[in-house]
DNA sequence: CAGTGGTCTAGACCACCAC
DNA sequence: TGGTGGTCTAGACCACTGC
């Protein structure tokens, strides 16, 4: 291959060399839109684009890179996909503040925190101020539900469903799901819950759950989901799927938490005593 | 409100009633690419295109559903973005098969699975055939590594690079990272590790590990480990840290996993035995 | 009303593939 | 050579925002 760096062939009819005011030079080799994100990308980072600010405006950036306004919206599009940058109709596109929140799994019901729940403290170690809204509903289980639960779907369900917030901004949803019987004898269908929450409550009764797997995976967000999250269309969020089981290994609660993926990181600790010793 | 359900105006030029064949009707809220989508999605999951079966061509598709060419390409992107296809350049789109491999995190080390690797079993339990290539090198240690393996940046590491494969197909890179000094004394510094692996030739000197952490976060493929998945552009990947300690808290190993999200789930079990009894 | 982004089209040129 | 998808443009209309 002699003509391996075989030259760029300037053939698009957009790299004309304009040089009209600010205008940033565009090479050929890559798509146009994937170098525009990069730089775009690039300047987030530095602080170019301070986060909560907005990016010029589309047509803007068109003038200053010399390429069509579609072409702008796919390079924006990238952004939002990877979390960096949130869209606002009628107004911007505005840099994302994405301070990531760690949320370490096998910590948060162990310690059951004395009076602070473990989104509380996962929020606060980042500096962010987190809240919360709670409601409850009986809902017949789903075949997911039930096949957790070890019920029969269709059975009678209560779930608690929460929002959550970090300065006002949703985080997460988190739906835990009991059965209804259950959840009546621990006393757990008011929104209210009492001190160390719905757990607490089950090892009042005897079934405190200490067996706890979760299951993580992908999904697109869903609309009703993304909306709340105020995420962008195609940004990919984290399902876990939260199961709590007493000494018996009975399941007594499910959670689903869906999140969107770049405001989490996920942690897990666990050791492993070599029965054997170490051979 | 009166007018709450407004009328969706068939503005766009495109909703030319055409009959000519099968054309599929689009209606207007929702945006013609993502309605497509859906409809290709829905057949996807129905098997009308199955798993390695490529879909109609664009311009088939156009036809189908009287919109233009862009529009069918950025329905088809969604679907690409979502694992759910895979474009091979030239040849057409093709549906991607997805077994999910499940990953229990915290069963791969404890039973240091005899004879058979973490990755083996986790393979093989979906029906798959797992294969992989390993290879290692002297690298300095980045910002990053010199953290979690608590050396100086740029002490000498050894990295142990595997890539890993299910019937074939990419699934997976973990890159295996220790401080080269422990590396020669465990004997680890060649491709085979003997039986039971690194893991085990850090125990026969008193270093095993048994202090696990792993952290989970989110990234748009980077684009040597895009290419090596066969990613699609803008496919969003798992990364995973993974640090394992000795006896002593001593980090001894680290490594980073990559893998596509909508290959993967994740899956941790732990116990939490309450101190005090359940109150 | 002007400004923002969201979507769509038609037409074009490109790279890659298979024949 | 003809088919596939990848990218780009220009022009257009839309909905939402804020003045």
């Amino acid at each position: 291959m002699t003509s391996d760096d075989a030259q760029p062939r300037a053939t698009m009819s957009a790299t004309r060399g304009r040089e009209g005011a600010e205008m940033t030079q565009i090479e050929a080799p890559r798509p146009r839109f994937a170098q525009i994100a990069d730089i775009l990308r690039d300047r987030i980072q530095r602080g170019v684009h301070a986060p909560g600010s907005p990016l010029p405006s589309e047509p803007e950036l068109s003038r200053e890179f010399g390429v069509s306004r579609v072409t702008i919206n796919r390079a924006v599009g990238l952004l939002r996909t990877e979390g960096l940058v949130q869209v606002r109709r009628g107004k911007g596109a505005f840099v994302r503040p994405i301070p990531v929140i760690t949320r370490v799994a096998t910590q948060r019901h162990g310690a059951r925190d004395k009076g602070r729940g473990a989104y509380d403290v996962e929020t606060r170690r980042v500096g962010l101020e987190p809240s919360w809204t709670a409601s409850v509903e009986r809902v017949p289980a789903s075949e997911l539900t039930a096949g957790l639960l070890n019920v029969a779907v269709g059975a009678e369900l209560v779930v608690r469903r929460r929002k959550y917030f970090a300065n006002g901004v949703p985080t997460q949803i988190a739906d835990t799901y009991l059965v209804s019987e259950l959840a009546e004898k621990a006393g757990v269908t008011e929104e209210n819950t009492g001190p160390g929450g719905t757990y607490s409550r089950l090892a009042d009764i005897g079934r405190g759950p200490i067996h706890f797997t979760e299951e993580i995976s992908f999904c697109s967000a869903i609309a009703a989901e993304a909306t709340f999250l105020d995420m962008e269309p195609n940004q990919a969020v984290f399902e876990i799927l939260f199961v709590a089981s007493d000494r018996e290994h009975r399941p007594v609660a499910v959670t689903r938490h869906i999140m969107a993926g770049h405001q989490w990181r996920l942690r897990y600790e666990w050791t492993d005593e070599p029965e054997g010793g170490s051979e």
